[in-house]
DNA sequence: ACTTTTTTTTAGTCTTGGCTAAAGTTGACC
DNA sequence: GGTCAACTTTAGCCAAGACTAAAAAAAAGT
């Protein structure tokens, strides 16, 4: 691994284990890090000193680390790389959603902003990932998710708009043929036009 | 960069340096690899005993390296993987060809069979690359390139279809500038209206 | 409050791959 | 054949990140 890579899987960890909670970036122990990196908590030490010396993280002595901003944003880069190449694998590449995890930890690290640009854009903007967690935006932002459900689930509405599809290529394919994308406008009499198998792969929002 | 990555850089280098004639593995000099490497020579002595120690190279003291069978099977490999990005960087995502080189480079050390087997389908197979250059297969043989060559060794021609490109990125930029690509076709004014030092590297076959 | 256990940090070593400087080979040119 | 230049290898050092063992701090138990 690149010094590179061993400063963004620590960043990832701090992130991973700082946000389990709702709330805000909570301190992290040493050895919780450790477990979670497969490594010894000297090692951890070590590298925790790294990332407070570049000011993306602090640290407590005996009492454990946390993000900054600076390094919460650079975490949160990681994250939307990583569940952008899930997304990928499954989507477009035919990986079950439980293949993909090692490959995109890997894929993650390639440094190019272009790219991840580029597949976000290839990807149509998904706002989650084939296991169902959000997908930051560019600039750190989560998409917010409020009322937003399936059209399956709707029940009674006037008028809803896409706001994301969980479909196979083919699927979306057929859905682009008849004139569907993120944002398109539903209204009721579309519940029962459209085939019945995409209801619930229409994620919209009432408006 | 990993262990491997780095066993990864020099088998390849080895690969680029000693097929750029068309026949078999040459012996390569430690003062090439390191320049291509970017690298002094010191460590590419260094590391050409490791590829030894693996079986993956022969070293002949003072006087170079070469693959061995096995080492040039993974060599292939990369080439394949590195090629196959390219394709998908350019025909998918939609990045010139100019751009993927950098990118692919990283891409292909992500270590995955399965994700390249996929990959490879997802492209419909494809023969060549973005620059024409061919795509080992799995098994590590290539397609047909029978009647290529470089347009400065074509003699009196016709036309000619431009089949494949030799050149660094800037050139590449500057070629697609001039509305040069794969599938171009060249007529014998093109001799003496592109620039001189292009015909070696345009790689071509009379039609 | 004191002792004991757990956790964390420090100290020191190993591995890998880079570097410079020096020594060894090769080969070319008189 | 001898000398000199170029190239290659060896020797020895540095950096990064992992580890073990030992010291220090915090937490827990009595």
């Amino acid at each position: 691994m690149s010094k590179t890579t061993h400063r963004e899987d620590h960043l990832k960890a701090l992130y991973a284990l700082g946000h389990s909670g709702a709330g805000e970036s909570e301190w992290v122990s040493t050895n919780q890090m450790a477990s979670h990196l497969g490594v010894k908590p000297p090692s951890v030490t070590a590298m925790v000193h790294v990332l407070t010396e570049l000011g993306w993280a602090e640290h407590r002595p005996y009492h454990g680390a946390r993000l900054t901003p600076a390094g919460e944003k650079l975490a949160l880069a990681l994250v939307r790389k990583h569940r952008l190449w899930e997304t990928f694998l499954v989507e477009r590449l035919g990986f079950e959603w439980d293949e993909v995890h090692d490959i995109a930890e890997q894929l993650e690290h390639v440094d190019s902003v272009a790219l991840v640009e580029r597949l976000d854009q290839y990807l149509g903007h998904p706002d989650v990932d084939p296991h169902g967690d959000p997908i930051p935006k560019a600039d750190g932002t989560f998409r917010n998710m409020e009322g937003v459900m399936p059209l399956s689930e709707l029940g009674e509405f006037e008028c809803a708009v896409v706001m994301g599809v969980k479909a196979n290529d083919q699927t979306l394919s057929a859905m682009r043929d008849r004139g569907l994308g993120l944002g398109s406008k539903l209204t009721k009499n579309d519940l029962v036009t459209l085939p019945q198998a995409w209801l619930p792969q229409l994620m919209v929002k009432t408006s």
